[in-house]
RNA sequence: GGGGGCGUAGUUCAGCUGGUUAGAACGCCGGCCUGUCACGCCGGAGGUCGCGGGUUCGAGUCCCGUCGCUCCCGCCA
């Protein structure tokens, strides 16, 4: 005998007159006291069960019973309703399946939230999970995030990409993100660290020979939580060797086409616009812009350089943006505080009103030249930002964001996908002074820059990338460094002397040392990208068994204290008294 | 580490400037009901207003502290 044998949603009109057996969760009851209809729930759909007294008196009985979420199974006929009975809602409101025998397999207590309730409280979805999880929302997202992954898989498959499996436990990276530490009872005092992405394991298989890796590579990072952001996570992990920059980036892109391809929607088209990092620190302040909307930024440096206007003549830099509506004073010192948020001295401002005429309290003081080359429609206001490059770009780009949001500027029906190329290697650390990477410290630089990489680092252009979709940063990768005289080059421009590199990555050294093919990769999270396929607000949606922010999870109860002895084994005391643990 | 928001039946929420016994809907329990589909009708149970302290004749409401959740900044090589 076996339980089912097919799936509630899937009964149709065709199936008039077939005996079936069905089982699932009951969905909802009406029992009118001698009829009793149930709403038959599973991952496919609902059905209606018709148990009439009359023809069944036994299931009948067992009907009256029947609550929210009882687990039931129901054997019987598959028929025609009453063209007045019809249910036009649901799919299979054409049909009901008349039963005949009808079985309690499993009961259900009051649940503690109700299926169908929506703004229920995350952290209580969160600790009933199980039931969360039978809703329409969790079934499709899981489902959807599948999908996306079996897609992925396959298109890696066919384009010869080996998936190869490396270490959760490695080595602790203490200038990178907080590491998850194991400790290890055969090693007291020593501890292991949760990968927070594989990659110098990914680099030693390209050293290794294996031409074209990839994985679905669980990664763990002890940092704040976020609504895009949980302490583990996966990414689309790929390494190539003896490629160029554009052929990873092909591999990406046809891992993107294939998802869409496989949820059934439009991809975008390929190639994905590639802009340097400097030309979008320049037009959108921003190294993952939302180019669903223009509103970009333009330079004034030239014109006002020998202003009247004091602000505006002895800033390195000047620039505006024109936003398509003309503000308020109220409106304006909202911004004003916005742009004071991301460094911003203050927000200067001409606002043309809907008549044409100019509000603004620097106008005066500003040359006819000056004013042509702000000239805006009437309805729109110019916003400046005029300060340090750096700051301007920051300001300008967070309000170019703000203003998006704000004013609903993105066109939601387009799929913006971009590649950001061109990063500089190395930034100042304004608390170390050091320079510090942008990207990782394995990323090569451009080729004919090696020499700048000690000389000059602040001129190095790296060989990273990033890909963006609709402002959303989806991962990043780089063309690396296999040449160990580099590799070490690099580490001596961040401040790492000989020994310390060796102590931390001596085996990458090593390796780069015994024929190191030309090698780059990527790696793409995978809960963010399914996140904006699913059109969901935060990663939790799309996540079987999530965390909250505060980093713990309601389910389990997990992290939980542990017993002295026990870290005693490990070489490990805690300093936490056992009361506040 | 910093800033903002939220916390009232099982759930989602209302509860004004402090003022009788803290309400509604859904859910739950009991009863009636043979064409309902968010079934309907009748009846009922259910509250440490997150917790602690304070102000007041009187606190769900005001103040302080604390806990939980949440969003953002920092952080995320």
């Amino acid at each position: 005998m076996s339980w089912r044998d097919t799936t509630c949603g899937a009964l149709r009109a065709t199936d008039a007159g077939r005996r079936v057996t069905l089982a699932g969760w009951a969905d909802t009851r009406r029992d009118l006291g001698g009829l009793v209809f149930v709403d038959l729930r599973d991952h496919s759909g609902k059905v209606q069960l018709v148990i009439n007294p009359e023809h069944a008196p036994g299931a009948a009985a067992t009907a009256h019973e029947i609550r929210n979420e009882f687990v039931l199974q129901a054997e019987g006929e598959v028929v025609l309703r009453d063209p007045a009975t019809v249910n036009p809602n649901i799919a299979t409101g054409e049909i009901e399946v008349k039963v005949d025998a009808l079985r309690i397999v499993s009961r259900s207590t009051p649940l503690p939230f109700q299926l169908d309730e929506e703004n229920v409280d995350e952290t209580l979805r969160i600790r009933y999970r199980w039931l969360d999880l039978r809703t329409e929302r969790m079934q499709r997202n899981l489902r959807l995030s599948h999908t996306v992954i079996a897609a992925m898989r396959r298109r890696m498959d066919e384009l010869g990409f080996v998936d190869v499996w490396t270490p959760s436990m490695t080595k602790g990276t203490p200038e990178g993100a907080r590491d998850f530490l194991v400790p290890v009872r055969l090693q007291p005092g020593r501890f292991f660290a949760l990968a927070q992405s594989p990659q110098l394991f990914k680099q030693l298989t390209q050293i290794g020979g294996i031409d074209r890796y990839y994985q679905i590579a669980t990664c763990w990072r002890d940092e704040d939580l976020r609504a895009d952001r949980q302490f583990e996570f996966r990414q689309l992990d790929v390494e190539m060797s003896f490629v160029e920059r554009e052929d990873v980036l092909d591999v990406l892109e046809e891992a993107v086409v294939a998802s869409f391809d496989a949820l059934g929607r439009e991809p975008p088209p390929r190639p994905f616009p590639r802009i340097s990092w400097h030309d979008a620190d320049l037009r959108y302040g921003s190294d993952k812009p939302d180019l669903r909307f223009g509103l970009e930024i333009q330079d004034a440096t030239e014109v006002t350089r020998g202003s009247q206007f004091g602000v505006f003549a002895s800033a390195p830099a000047v620039r505006f943006l024109v936003a398509p509506r003309a503000f308020s004073r109220a409106e304006l010192a909202r911004l004003e505080e916005i742009a004071k948020e991301w460094g911003a001295k203050g927000l200067a401002y001409l606002v043309r009103d809907e008549s044409g005429e100019l509000r603004s309290p620097i106008a005066k003081f500003l040359s006819e030249q000056e004013l042509a080359a702000f000239a805006s429609d009437p309805g729109t206001t110019v916003l400046f930002a005029a300060d340090e490059p750096r700051t301007v770009s920051r300001v300008l780009g967070g309000l170019r964001t703000h203003l998006g949001r704000e004013l609903e500027l993105a066109d939601t029906t387009r799929d913006e996908f971009l590649w950001i190329v061109d990063f500089p290697l190395f930034e100042l650390d304004e608390e170390t002074n050091r320079w510090t990477f942008v990207h990782h410290p394995f990323t090569g630089v451009q080729p004919g820059q090696e020499h700048l990489v000690e000389a000059d680092p602040g001129a190095c252009i790296s060989q990273a990338y990033d890909l963006v979709w609709n402002g959303v940063e989806l991962g990043s990768g780089s063309i690396r460094i296999h040449d160990q005289e580099l590799q070490r080059a690099v580490f001596r421009s961040m401040g790492m002397g000989e020994e310390e590199a060796r102590a931390k990555f001596g085996f990458l050294l090593e390796a780069l040392e015994m024929g190191a093919p030309p090698h780059g990769g990527f790696a793409m999270g995978i809960e963010r990208f399914v996140m904006l396929m699913a059109g969901e607000p935060d990663i939790r949606q799309i996540l079987a068994f999530p965390k909250v922010a505060s980093g713990s999870d309601p389910l389990t109860g997990a992290p939980t204290p542990y017993p002295a002895a026990a870290l005693r084994e490990l070489g490990i005391q805690s300093i936490v008294p056992s009361d506040q643990a």
